[in-house]
DNA sequence: TTAAGCTCTGTACCCGACCCCAGAGTCAAG
DNA sequence: CTTGACTCTGGGGTCGGGTACAGAGCTTAA
């Protein structure tokens, strides 16, 4: 009876459609990223463009952004409210520099002590477990 | 009636002494970072030297190592097998090093999404969005 | 009509490193 | 001896982004 609509399919095309899981649908769907959709019989159907607005969450969160910033951006996706928008981006480019800052710390550190340690000599002390036993430096 | 040893102490003290919360001890049991302490009378007692081994494993947290790695850490503590100490730093290095890369990626897509929608006139699309919209560019 | 394969709801689980709570027992100071 | 601070066991919850079922119902092609 239902019928079949050219720009809506079942959540599995969708799925396929969008190269994302069926959970991953619905779990969009549960958080209010994707609309609750149209229900044709038992099941329900999608409109196709949804398709577009997965790619877009993706596309997202490879950039670092997380599902709730995700939201933000869909609900200014009209893109009127500019100074928005560049705040969610600029918040997640200080969140972006300050691991990086404390990731090169960490390498900074790790590199002196792997490098200590290739050049201590054998009977001494290992200086990574040593450094670790008494001071974080570096 | 237990004497008390002025070498051990209860949970309590161990955790202020070492600036972690009782849990955090409890939870190091457990995983085997910390010895099983003896029992006197109804409570458990900790030799002070635990204190040490606390932040041994706090510092090298601050390095990035999961404690699965402390533990492997903890049982080369006496040094003597410099190569696989090393192999452990080595790998969280490599580690450290692909996420600072990724990172570094990131930083520079927003940084240059955001400058895009800076200077793009106010009657045209936002460029964050319309990026998203279409693809990860960069 | 039947069988395959899809979808539904609902719940539980994964990772890591803890935190928090209840209820009972215990210890030490005053 | 009382009081209050501590500790015990054990179980649950947190965060983020999903994944993995179970058991039922639906749809559709042959």
């Amino acid at each position: 009876m239902p019928t079949q609509n050219p720009e809506s399919m079942t959540i599995g095309r969708l799925a396929r459609a969008a190269g994302v899981g069926i959970e991953t649908i619905r779990y969009y769907q549960q958080r209010g990223l994707l609309p609750l959709p149209a229900t044709v019989g038992a099941y329900r159907h999608y409109p196709v463009v949804l398709t577009e607005r997965i790619r877009f969450i993706k596309r997202a969160q490879e950039l670092g952004f997380s599902l709730d910033e995700i939201s933000s951006l869909l609900r200014l996706e009209d893109g009127a409210d500019r100074a928005s928008i560049r705040k969610i981006a600029t918040d997640r480019l200080q969140q972006i520099e300050q691991k990086l800052s404390d990731l090169r710390r960490m390498q900074k550190a790790l590199k002196h002590l792997v490098s200590e340690c290739e050049h201590t000599r054998a009977d001494l002390p290992c200086p990574i477990i040593s450094t670790l036993a008494v001071a974080a430096g570096g």
